[in-house]
RNA sequence: GAUCUGGUAGCUCAGUUGGUAGAGCAUCUCCCUUUUAAGGAGAGGGUCCUGGGUUCGAGCCCCAGCCAGAUCACCA
């Protein structure tokens, strides 16, 4: 009995301690699967601790100048210290040329041996800056500016400071003396996964950014000089309105309700409108839960603003006004190329009201139809339609279908259906209409306005209009009723007009970028799978394994794995250094390490 | 959601009927004091997206899946 249960012991501790052994190396390989080159850059780093230098210093280094100042007030031989991060070298001997990349460019700076070690010592050059310095690294100058012999601007260095060591290598692309870009970092998924290696490396990515950020500068100028006030209103909300679509559902905990992120912040606008202010606008980040594609993003921005005692006519030429100046401040002209499109910011804008638009492309008018007059004309127009379609929806089916791709420069569509805008007052002169216009840009809305709807009575009528429409089927009605809006309307709400605009769309417009993933820095995507370490067939090989060596092929059938599988669990294994095979007179052998 | 295309070295990409896994650049070693497509010589570097199948043998063929992109559908 006690034998056995010594031998139980000992084989037991035997066991936990080849685990131990196992997944120590198991580690070692999930947290350290290395290329060689980050290897080494891991060695420098030891060698600079090793020499006493500090490859992430702390305190802050004070740079004179940025590459762009330099380049444009040059003066040869004058004293400056810059920082930033080494982009590329060429080393020839005891003279080095390298490029420094900081916030605004590139600068070139030349390393000397006898520059930088006057003395006999000479490893601040040969050591540290020739072996221990990658590019990635950034790292601090003093020197003096000089023209080299071919004319470029450039940094005689006198001494060096590293600031950050780079352990991992860029995706650097190059360009050859025309201008040609290869080995460019281009691929979508790892350019978006990594944005920030895709900023360091592609100056014209960061371009697009600078340029959307001078897009929301120039809208809150805009707005601001107009006398009008930014505001913030909950992302959280108990009830998700202001627009039709699937909201994200989270859940408070301390008060035990379900919260939605917004769709829209129209509605909490409103209130403030009714609240006394005379010009409100918030730039809103939206979430909605549906399909994601080259223009969608589960989480975007758009901007509103409203503005009292005006209607859509006032805010159709504020709108153009707007856009004008924005399309200046971004790309310094009011004319944007899109994809095959020259389009021209410049205001006016041409109006055209849906009824005209739907009669110049399809030859149809649809004035005063009734819901089965236009079901016909819309199907004798190929377009696919059932019964759950209002006369709203059907309208919108053949406009979006036989008219929106037509408008390529900016065109106010005025005058929408009244059962498409729920929020919009009704048309002064057609009560069919409601006073609302949305403006097409490149065959693509990117802005949407209303006089807005102010009658509680009918604003009541108009929500519960839409519950029926929802429970008839049409998923994009909306299926709540906001008392709290209408109670604040019933207080009174001054005639307001109110604007809302795709701020990624506008900066895809003005940036020539056809999918909305290449103006948010960090789209949304799938989340990357991680690497499984020692797999099943792996674990079964290391199971059927002793501490001696044994034939190869009795080991592989007591695993039991197939062919296939054998190869590649005995692969990996040699590879991360848990098995070794050996080939001897008498056979092949595996052995555990 | 459908269809198509793609996934191979750190980066960009080749890879022939299915027969030892390749190039350029990057990396490492040595040489080189005003260069800029990063000069010369040498060396190292691979889970060919994953899993299964066919086969003596699969980066390649078949099936399933994952991821991405494009097109379409859907979408205030």
């Amino acid at each position: 009995m006690d034998k056995y249960f010594l031998q139980n012991l000992y084989s037991f501790k035997n066991f936990t301690s080849i685990l131990l052994i196992v997944s120590l190396q198991i580690l070692k390989n999930t947290a350290m699967q290395l290329s060689e080159q980050e290897i080494v850059r891991r060695e420098k780093l030891k060698s600079l601790k090793t020499m006493g230098i500090n490859p992430y210093p702390a305190e802050q280094f004070n740079y004179t100048h940025t590459s762009k100042q330099i380049k444009e007030d040059f003066e040869q031989g004058k004293a400056v210290i810059v920082a930033g991060r080494l982009m590329s070298r060429r080393i020839q001997g005891k003279a080095s040329f390298a490029e420094l990349q900081d916030g605004e460019g590139r600068i070139q700076v030349y390393f000397n041996r006898d520059e930088i070690c006057p003395d006999e010592d000479k490893t601040a050059y040969n050591e540290v800056y020739k072996k221990l310095l990658d590019i990635g690294d950034f790292i601090g100058i003093e020197g003096e500016l000089f023209t080299t012999q071919v004319g470029e601007k450039t940094i005689l260095v006198k001494d060096f400071k590293l600031l950050s060591k780079s352990l991992k290598p860029l995706p650097l692309p190059k360009k050859d003396k025309e201008g040609n870009e290869y080995d460019g970092f281009t691929d979508a998924e790892m350019r978006y996964r990594q944005r920030y290696a895709d900023l360091v490396v592609n100056p014209h990515v960061k371009d697009i950014f600078m340029k959307r950020s001078r897009l929301f500068t120039a809208m809150r100028n805009f707005f601001n000089n107009h006398g009008y006030m930014e505001v913030e209103t909950p992302v959280l909300q108990s009830i998700p309105g202001g627009a039709a679509a699937r909201p994200f559902v989270t859940h408070h905990n301390a008060l035990n309700i379900p919260l939605y992120l917004r769709i829209a912040n129209e509605l909490y606008l409103k209130r403030l409108i009714v609240g006394g202010f005379d010009g409100v606008y918030e730039f809103s980040k939206n979430f909605r839960n549906e399909g994601m594609d080259r223009t969608h993003n589960p989480e975007f921005t758009a901007m509103e603003i409203y503005v009292s005692y005006k209607d859509y006519n006032w805010m159709m030429e504020f709108t153009e006004n707007l856009l004008e100046h924005c399309a200046k401040a971004v790309n310094g002209t009011t004319k944007a190329q899109f994809k095959e499109h020259k389009v021209d910011f410049k205001a006016p804008y041409a109006r055209v009201t849906m009824t005209e638009a739907i009669k110049q492309f399809t030859g149809f008018d649809i004035t005063g139809k009734s819901e089965e007059e236009l079901r016909e004309a819309a199907k004798g127009m190929g377009l696919e339609v059932d019964e759950t379609m209002g006369k709203g929806k059907l309208i919108d089916e053949i406009f979006g279908e036989k008219c929106e791709g037509n408008f390529i420069q900016p065109t106010f569509i005025t005058d929408y259906p009244k059962e498409m805008s729920p929020l919009c007052k009704s048309h002064r002169d057609h009560p069919e209409l409601t006073e609302r216009f949305e403006l097409m840009v490149c065959g693509k809305e990117i802005a949407n306005a209303y006089s807005e709807l102010n009658d509680p009575i009918d604003q009541r009528e108009r929500f519960e209009e839409q519950l029926k429409l929802a429970a008839k089927g049409d998923d994009e009605a909306t299926e709540f009723i906001d008392e709290d809006f209408l109670r604040a309307l019933e207080y009174g709400m001054p005639p307001t007009s109110g604007l809302g605009i795709g701020m990624d769309r506008l900066i895809m417009f003005l940036t020539n970028n056809p999918s909305i993933q290449e103006v948010l820095f960090f789209p949304q995507m799938k989340p990357e799978r991680k690497k499984v370490e020692l797999n099943e067939e792996e674990k079964a090989v290391l199971a059927v394994l002793g501490p001696e060596a044994e034939d190869l092929n009795e080991v592989k059938k007591a695993s039991g794995l197939s062919n296939k599988k054998w190869d590649k669990a005995t692969k990996s294994l040699r590879k991360k250094e848990l098995i070794k095979i050996e080939k001897t007179e008498t056979g092949l052998h595996i052995l555990k390490l």
